[in-house]
This record gives C-alpha cells, sequence and structure tokens, in this order.
DNA sequence: GCTGAAAGTAACCGGGG
DNA sequence: CCCCGGTTACTTTCAGC
C-alpha cells in the first residue's frame, strides 16, 4: 500500500520542502531529471499521502501571538470515554498547535500558541473545565533556537 | 517597522495556510475580493516577513521517520560560552525539529524525529558528547493527537 | 519511462479610473 | 486604492519513441 520512496525521489521532496513555490523546471533542473518524471513522482506522492497539505509559514510575532507554552499532563482517567472528550477538546483548539500521547510519567504533551500568559490561562481554565485533568506543568518559551517542518530526508 | 495587518489580510492569510496552492483568483472571491489588492497585501507581507516560507507537510512514517521524541534538558552551564555551542549543535542537526529555551526549572525542549529508538539514542549520544548537559529526560510519543503550522489568526 | 510539444491557466505588471 | 487587459511563464496532458 505504501509508495516506494527512492533516492530520486527524496531529492525531489528536499526541493519541495525548502519552497513549494518553485517551477517544476527548476525542480527538474536541480535533482538532475527533467519536468515529465519530476511532475509523475509528486502527482504519485500526493495521492499515497506522502506529500501532503502545502502551506505558507507565518511568523507568529507579527500576528500578535508572541506566547509558546509546552504543557506536560498527567491524568488519572485512563478510561476509553475521558480520552475521547480530551482528545476532541484538543483538536477543536485552534491555539493548539501540537498534541502528543506519551509513554511513562507524563501522559500528555501540548503545544500552545497564544498572545500572552493571560491568554494562555483562559485557555489552562477553559480545558480543565471541560475535562478533568490529574496534574498540569506550563513550560513557558523564553527563545525559539529552532522551529521547522523540515524533515531529515538523508 | 511592522506592517499593521487588517482583517481582510487575516482572512487571506488563513486561506495561504489552508492551501497555498491555490491560484490567486480563488483567494480574492473567497476573501470577497479581487486579484489586485489581494495580490498586492500578499507581495507587502511577504516582503514584511509577515509570510515566510512557502512549503509541503510530509508524512514522516512514509518516509521511515516513526519515532518522535521531547527532551527536556537541565544543565548547569550558563555561560555564553556554553550556550553557544548547544545552540549551534542544535541548529546543526536535522533531526531536531524544534527547540526552546525554556523559563524555570527546565532549561530546554527540544523536539526530535527519528527512525527509531536506536537512532535516538544515537544523536542522544552525539549531544552530550558535543557539550555537557546535567539531567535530559526523553519522552516518547505513542500517538500524534494533533500536529499542525496553522496559526490561529481569528 | 523519457522527450518534446501543445493547450490551458495563472502570475505579474503596466495604464487608466 | 482598485479594475482591467496584455504578456510572460508555468502547469498539465499527451502522442511518439
Amino acid at each position: 500500500m505504501t509508495v516506494q520512496i527512492d533516492a530520486m525521489d527524496r531529492k525531489i521532496l528536499q526541493q519541495l520542502q525548502e519552497d513549494a513555490s518553485q517551477s517544476l523546471d527548476d525542480i527538474a533542473r536541480k535533482v538532475g531529471s527533467s519536468k515529465t518524471p519530476v511532475w509523475n513522482r509528486i502527482r504519485k506522492m500526493r495521492e499515497g499521502g506522502v506529500i501532503g497539505q502545502q502551506t505558507v509559514i507565518l511568523d507568529p510575532d507579527a500576528l500578535g501571538l508572541e506566547a509558546c507554552f509546552f504543557v506536560l499532563v498527567r491524568t488519572n482517567a485512563h478510561e476509553a470515554d475521558w480520552q475521547k472528550k480530551f482528545l476532541k477538546a484538543l483538536r477543536s483548539r485552534p491555539e493548539v498547535l501540537e498534541a502528543h500521547r506519551l509513554a511513562g510519567e507524563i501522559d500528555y504533551i501540548l503545544k500552545v500558541r497564544v498572545k500572552n500568559a493571560r491568554a494562555y490561562d483562559e485557555f489552562y481554565q477553559a480545558l480543565i473545565k471541560e475535562v478533568a485533568i490529574y496534574n498540569v506543568t506550563a513550560l513557558l518559551s523564553m527563545e525559539e533556537i529552532k522551529n521547522t517542518t523540515m524533515l531529515p530526508l538523508d
């Protein structure tokens, strides 16, 4: 079912990750191929779900989203019902950019982008009102050292 | 210096976030404007750095990157020199997708994408060999509940 | 599976309202 | 500031090899 990815595919993906707006001609030249084969590979990888959404990266500060928190969540409710409600809450909130279920002591980690600490508290209050949570630790980011969507393809 | 963003700009950004490949005409229609003004706004926001890189989101599993770790780092070396070396190491490693300096007990958080636990260990060993670290906790992601680059624009 | 060309579509950039 | 139209450039498809 899964598409097989070879070295040429990876080169193409690398180019698309770096700049999805460049023309097929440019990509073909850079990867040492030509338009049609590159286009066919891209089409296949899109259909196979290897290539997903095409998007732009926006500057959060310019949009007034100056605060970023990582939230460590511990729960004692491990029932399927509770989990379902919790996941639904996370997915419906646009300020939650990322959410993972973890192995070990801590059950979930969230990455939350908001205007300021006040806005985080409003998010937090709304969340714990919606679903019971045993323990929460919020880590405030002081400096974003690195933030990339580019996966390592070598 | 910073570009002023109004409601129309936000609508345009929303469209670009959702699908950066759609045509100017489509965007213009959806936001209730027309080509020229939309194009001018996009150009301004690009120049102003509000709109950054245009990219594609790839499926990590399809590329064999099936493990995701969040790494909590505590240090006791708070000298500028150590920090410089540490940041350089993080930025140079492509498996580090995200790195933040934090306020509080924990000094740094990293998000690392690798093939498997073995590959994580290799990354970890290489990192602590390069720079001294007081304490490290690795949190293994079992399930990616949500992962988006879309900032909330309302 | 590549080449090259042909057709359709969109970006870009003027002059005018 | 926005509308419109022309030009250039790109994407997408397809017949031939």
